[in-house]
RNA sequence: GCGCCAUUAGCUCAAUGGCAGAGCACUUGAUUGUGGAUCAAGAGGUUUUGGGUUCGAGACCCAAAUGGCGCC
């Protein structure tokens, strides 16, 4: 019988992978990006756009979904496939990062979690075990240990929160059974080189199919989390992929392609696209910006996606500052369209055995733009609104 | 025609006779295992006009303009 899950390894450029990641609702090309769907929706998206854009892989949340609608309602309905309509790859994230961040009096033991919801201050409680049972029930094709998310600079911390993360994913492991979903452990350990080493090491042994790096990009800077990645790549297990979880920005992207990374998710493009921050090959452009008042060109010259093909900027910020949902839609297909865009420019790279080259000019003109080339932008419009 | 009330930032409104402010709107940032939220910063004033009282007036007095209400 054939496997449901297969890595294939196709190349390396230094630390960076090409490879494929065949799941039941079909392959994933990598390194991939998936939008974040929390609530089996990508927000102001249908599917259609999502297949449109050229995605393979969407995530949704336990914890959002456990509250509401509930995973036995949608198991009812077949599963999260099923429920929304959409038949690629998923991945669900085991909610544990929510609990810590969206729960009220949160209480956390051996045992588990135990965790007041955001919605209505109802009581909960997580356990492994019963994370794996409200995974299997919504049913995607990669499902995510549960682990605790914990600030990566506090050491002490860490120490103890990371041997009871790593009992929590053997717990996970054993209460696992679906052979048609994947299961992901999650390295912990902060900015600690011996921590995260000694997490990839254990988790190792417990023979995930994949492997998150969780805790970063949230609240270390920029440096501090690619050197965490640095030291830690190399202690995965090569032949799996490798999932660095809520990254991230696309600079963020390329630094971690750069480093061993194969597959990320982020709500970045989309959240910021609904507060009219649009991504492009020269840096961030905020469609709201009065200078784009009159800007009868598209968001970005060479896109192909529906937005830039069909509508200036000047139309997008009119709907932005007159609230119109369709510009907090239109701009959402343009951030994702950008995002899976620029994985797929990774991957011909590395095809192509020129990633190297295209890091440093991505970034080049990504990051230069921010400060050179829109600050020259800003003072022509300045000088025109004096004349 | 007479009487009463009102007039302060683009809008809606604060401000014991003692530094002219807020909310919204506007201009910029921020946003990393979702947050159509939120946060940060900035700009914006001949207090309707003209006189007067006072050390000092957005406020008190006189007149005008504009708007609203009431009464012949």
């Amino acid at each position: 019988m054939q496997p449901a899950f297969v890595f294939t390894l196709h190349k390396t450029e230094g630390a960076a992978r090409l490879s494929t990641f065949q799941t039941p609702h079909g392959p994933i090309q990598m390194p991939a990006f998936a939008p974040v769907g929390t609530l089996a929706n990508v927000k102001t998206l249908e599917p259609r756009d999502l297949q449109a854009a050229g995605c393979e892989l969407i995530l949704a949340n336990t914890y959002h979904l456990y509250l509401r609608p509930g995973h036995r309602l949608i198991e009812k309905f077949g599963g999260l496939h099923q429920f929304m309509g959409w038949d690629g790859p998923i991945l669900t994230d085991s909610g544990g990062f929510q609990v810590f961040s969206l729960g009220h009096q949160m209480k956390l033991d051996e045992d588990g979690v135990a965790f007041r919801s955001h919605i209505d201050g109802s009581r909960h409680r997580f356990t492994p075990e019963l994370v794996m049972e409200i995974e299997e029930a919504l049913g995607p094709d990669i499902a995510m240990v549960l682990d605790e998310c914990a600030n990566p600079l506090d050491r002490n911390y860490l120490l103890q929160a990371l041997q009871r993360t790593h009992r929590w994913a053997e717990r996970c492991k054993n209460a696992h059974t679906r052979q048609d979903q994947a299961l992901f452990g999650i390295v912990q350990g902060g900015v600690f080189p011996d921590l995260r080493q000694e997490s990839a090491r254990f988790l190792s042994e417990l023979d995930f199919t994949g492997y998150a790096i969780g805790g970063l990009a949230v609240g270390e800077t920029k440096e501090e989390m690619y050197r965490t990645l640095d030291e830690t790549c190399p202690f995965v297990p090569v032949h799996k992929p490798r999932y660095l979880m809520g990254v991230g920005a696309p600079e963020d992207i390329v630094e971690a392609v750069y480093r061993g990374i194969d597959m990320f998710d982020c709500v970045l493009p989309t959240r910021i696209a609904r507060n009219g921050a649009l991504l492009t090959p020269d840096g961030r452009l905020n469609i709201r910006n009065a200078q784009y008042a009159e800007d009868s060109q598209p968001v970005q010259q060479d896109c192909t996606c529906y937005t830039c093909r069909t509508f200036s900027r000047a139309y997008l910020r009119h709907l932005y500052k007159a609230g119109e949902i369709t510009g907090l839609r239109l701009g959402t297909i343009h951030n994702v369209h950008f995002m899976l865009e620029l994985m797929r420019q990774i991957r011909a790279r590395l095809a192509a055995g020129t990633f190297a080259e295209f890091r440093t000019t991505f970034l080049a003109r990504y990051q230069m733009s921010n400060q050179v080339v829109r600050h020259q932008q800003r003072e022509r419009y300045l000088a025109a609104q004096r004349a």
